[in-house]
This record gives structure tokens, sequence and C-alpha cells, in this order.
DNA sequence: ATCCCGGATT
DNA sequence: AATCCGGGAT
């Protein structure tokens, strides 16, 4: 369990990327990246991220610029129905001073807000601690434990249990920028790359895959 | 449980 | 060409 954490958070000193909204700190502008993220690669929301962060700076600017401007910004990305949320959002933030609601309850509230993305906003930008449970972890830790791997984690209590101890009290944030990049770049959904993997002699899957290969080589 | 949508993987 | 993949709503 340290041992994982340890080894995750290195990984992440030397690996974990930079992003525009990684190193953003107001709380409308982050929290629009992280549903912009939702389903869709980094590389196509990091130019629409930036018009947004020169165009509507605040959510009133939104506002004043209309579902419309919402809806050109999510039409990049192709998942139409995020643009009438977009703007739906930007209403609520400016109903709220400017700033999304820090609660979870609040934050939960939301359309287009689920678990996974209060969990990421909060815990790499408002400097809360949260567990982030998504498919990417999901499929991480199944692999690890060598338990059956669900797509959808929700209701899969091992899986927030285990997510939640690996989970430091301290350094959340570092550790969740590396579980996130960890899963895109090492533990892929096809073809992990376990020989370089950090983790794999404490992973069933990766021990498993190393066994392998031992006795393929001569 | 199913659908959305476009990119990645095979 | 076909299949897989993902976060959230319903």
């Amino acid at each position: 369990m340290r041992r994982v954490r340890r080894h995750l958070l290195t990984w992440g000193r030397a690996n974990v990327r930079d992003f525009p909204w990684r190193s953003e700190t107001d709380p409308w502008l982050t929290l629009v990246a992280e549903m912009l993220l939702q389903r869709t690669r980094a590389a196509q929301v990091e130019p629409v991220f930036r018009e947004v962060r020169e165009r509507y700076p605040a959510a009133a600017d939104l506002v004043r610029a209309g579902p419309d401007a919402a809806a050109a910004m999510t039409a990049r990305l192709g998942i139409h129905w995020r643009g009438p949320l977009l703007y739906r959002l930007a209403e609520t933030v400016h109903a709220n001073g400017g700033v999304p609601p820090e609660s979870p309850g609040a934050l939960r509230a939301i359309t287009g807000v689920g678990p996974y993305t209060a969990a990421a906003w909060l815990s790499l930008h408002r400097g809360r601690r949260a567990v982030i449970v998504d498919s990417n972890v999901a499929r991480w830790l199944s692999r690890m434990t060598g338990r059956p791997y669900h797509r959808d984690p929700h209701g899969v209590r091992w899986l927030y249990d285990l997510a939640g101890r690996l989970t430091p009290a301290r350094a959340y944030r570092d550790y969740n920028l590396a579980v996130l990049d960890f899963t895109m770049a090492i533990c892929t959904p096809r073809a992990p790359s376990c020989p370089v993997c950090p983790l794999r002699r404490d992973c069933v899957y990766g021990r498993t895959r190393m066994d392998a290969d031992t006795h393929h080589a001569r």
C-alpha cells in the first residue's frame, strides 16, 4: 500500500504532464476544463480551453454571450449536449457569486458534474482531498488485485475502499495527477506497459505477465 | 441497463 | 472495417 503510493508519486514527479488547466487557479475556468475533459482527450480540449479562458474569463462573460456561444465552444469537441450544460453551468456559477459551490452536495447537484468531475475538481483545483474512482482507476485496481473489472465502478465497494486507502491525506493532488496520467500512459486499456510499470511487482496482473515472459524467454 | 460521440486500437 | 473506450444522465 505505502509502496504503491510512493512509486506512483515518484513516477508522477517525472511524468505528470502540464496542461493549461492544471496550473490554472480560477475556480470557474478549472471546472469548465473538467467538464470539457469528460470523454475527451486532453489534446482536443487544449485549444478550446484557451479560447474559453480568453473570451470568457468569468462565468458572467459566458452568461452574457449566451447559449450559442457556449455551444460554439463544445461543438469542436463533438459532444453536442455539453453546450447547454456549459451554459447552465455558467448561469449557476454566476448566480453563486462567480464561484462554483464547493460542498460536494451542491457541486454534484449541477447537471453535468458527476462523481468523477466533482472529485477531480475538488482535489486538483480546490485543495480538498477527494478520492477519484473512474473507469481508469477501476481498470488499474482490478489488475492490481486480480479482481474482476467492472467498467462502471458504481457500487463496487472494494474499489472505493481501496482507492480511499491509497489516496494520501496530504499529497492527494500529486497522487491523483499521477494516477490520472499513469492509467493513461502505462496501465492502458488494451496493451498495458507492464515491463516499464513501477508497480509491476505489486500487481497481480503485472506479475503474471512478467512470469509468462520469463518462461518464454531463454 | 442504455445511450451519447468521436477518437484510438486492432 | 470493426470493436473498444469513457462520465454522466436517465
